[in-house]
Order: structure tokens, then C-alpha cells, then sequence
DNA sequence: GTCAGTGCAAACTTTTTGCAACTAC
DNA sequence: GTAGTTGCAAAAAGTTTGCACTGAC
């Protein structure tokens, strides 16, 4: 589906979830989703603040952002994430279920896809529970830092040989 | 394995990463071990810091415990979660692996066990990442909140038609 | 004796809240 | 018209930091 299909979907959809549950459409609310929409991968409440600032000349308050983020968790068109300390985001709708793999020492934090993992969590039985939808986080050390440490582990042996 | 014994096995454990790393040996960490070791499930610093000077009557700041958290999840000792505001750790050591289900109504997070989802998640090839440890958080409804919600609306139900 | 570690308070960051002004309905 | 929203600023909550003092080595 193309960028701006999306665009127009997650509208009917936001549409339908402010109607269906007494809330008003306003300007600030349709261009969040929409700022939203134009940004892959994760972003973070002062990301999507610049953002909006900079790049599409809308100001909205830090607030006003808070507040519509939970109203598009609840409508399942935004996800939230919290690896690092400030809670990160991204649009939901129509991305493929995708898990993370986060960097212990450079904090990077990379998608992947594994269909089997997917199937596998997707068919699991849960007790007493409703499943909404899932995070796997894999931590650990990604081959850019490893490389560096390895490289400053040989130094220092070189150092201590001197 | 019993506590005292699992307790005096991080002790060691710890021990020698201190000696590893050249930190030093201080009565802190090991209370802050000892304690951190006596809680089931999973705890936040402020809870810590509470359990340790009512509880163990072991006074120490909380910058002190941020501080050994890190060294003690860098020990693999303790291991950290985000599901909340407040940073949630619980100890790993002698631990079964578990996964997480979090209410996101009530906040609830309980754990469950699945030798199938853990079995496929420690067997997936990593590209380019070497794995420590992960996080299989999943989110959606508990059934206390599913009831309390089925109510409300039978009670909604009956309002509307009187 | 030295320097890593500690406690304390202040600073900082992220998120929430109270309130007046605004506007979607 | 009015109640839900917004923006702003203040407050709250969690974490980090600077600095003087302490104690492990």
C-alpha cells in the first residue's frame, strides 16, 4: 500500500475511534497522525515535537502530544516501546510484525523478522489473558560495538606487552 | 536450590566480577545483593530503597542503588525491564526464563512459562548481534478487567434501556 | 595514603496536571 | 452555549550528577 493510501486509512480509522468513543476532531489530532505516519521507524515525543515544528510547520503543544499518542494507542494505530528512558513510538497500521534487537553498549536499536518466532508467539496459548499485541526485545551486543572492543582489548594487550 | 545457598552463590559470583573489574568490595553491594535476592518477582528502586531500610535496616542513598544495579546487571545478576514508568528489575540468577503479561488497563504484569516459545526465541540466528538475554512482553487484558469491563457495560446496557 | 565509592542535594529529563482560553459540536 | 481540547507553566516522578567525606585497598 502506498504512503498516502496509509494515510487516508489510518484517518477513517481515527475517525471512527474519536466518533465512537465522544471525542472531538481536531486540526491538532489529524496532523499528529499524519506526522506519525510520515516517520519510519521509532520516534519519541521531542522527535515528533521538532518534527512537527520543523519540518511540517505545525505547533502543538508537548501536552496536546501526549494526549493524542494514548488516544492512538487505544485505537491501535501507534505502538509504544520503552527500551531506552524516554518511551519510544511508531505507527502501527499496516507494518509488519516486526521484533527488536537492542545494542547493551550503543543503546542502537534494529528491527528484524522472523516468521517462525512470529507464528510461534502468535499460536501460544495464553491463561486468562487477551492478547493485544506483543514486544521481543533481544538484547545484547551488536557486531559494530563488538568489533570496537575487540580492537581495544588487542590494544591494550599490545600495552601491556610494551 | 535453596535461598541461603543461592545467596551465597551471586555472593561469590559477584565477588569476582568486583575483583574482574577492579570495583571495590564494599558492604553496600553485598546488602543490596543480599536484598535484592530475598525479593520474588519483580521490584523498582523506590521499593528497594524501602525494603532495605524498614525491612534489612540497611541504610544506603539511592544513588548508591543505581549504581549497583548497573554493576549487577552488567554481573548478569539482575536484569532490567521497562514496562512501566519506573525501571522494574528482578534477579536472574537460579531463575526459570519466563515471559510477561502485562494488563494494559490495570497495570498487572504476571509471568507465565513456555518451554515452546522459549525453545524457537534461544534457537533464532541473529544477523550481526550477539545475544545476552531477552524480553517477550505481551499485551492486552487480564480477565479481573475483562469482567469489571463486561459489567459496566451490562450495567450501561440496562441504564439505556430504562 | 590514595582514589573509588558513598550520601546528599541539586540538576536534569520525561511525563503529568491545573487552569484559562479556545473551538468543535 | 457548553463541554471537550489546547497551550502554557508548574509540578511530579525518576534518574543522574557534582562535590565533600569516607573507607577499601
Amino acid at each position: 500500500m502506498e504512503t498516502q493510501n496509509v494515510k487516508e486509512t489510518v484517518k477513517q480509522i481515527f475517525t471512527e475511534y474519536l466518533k465512537a468513543n465522544g471525542h472531538r476532531k481536531t486540526p491538532e489530532r489529524y496532523a499528529i497522525l499524519d506526522t506519525i505516519y510520515s516517520i519510519d521507524g521509532h520516534f519519541d515525543i521531542d522527535m515528533l515535537y521538532s518534527r512537527m515544528m520543523n519540518h511540517d510547520k505545525f505547533r502543538v503543544s508537548r501536552a496536546t502530544l501526549y494526549n493524542t499518542i494514548i488516544l492512538l494507542i487505544n485505537a491501535k494505530l501507534v505502538i509504544k516501546h520503552q527500551f531506552s528512558n524516554s518511551s519510544q513510538y511508531e505507527k502501527s497500521y499496516n507494518r509488519d510484525t516486526h521484533h527488536h534487537q537492542i545494542c547493551m553498549q550503543c543503546g542502537k536499536v534494529t528491527e528484524f523478522q522472523n516468521d517462525a518466532l512470529q507464528n510461534v508467539i502468535e499460536t501460544t496459548k495464553l491463561k486468562r489473558f487477551q492478547l493485544s499485541h506483543y514486544s521481543l526485545y533481544i538484547y545484547g551486543m551488536c557486531s559494530n560495538c563488538a568489533r570496537k572492543n575487540k580492537r581495544k582489548q588487542l590494544k591494550n594487550k599490545k600495552k601491556d606487552e610494551s
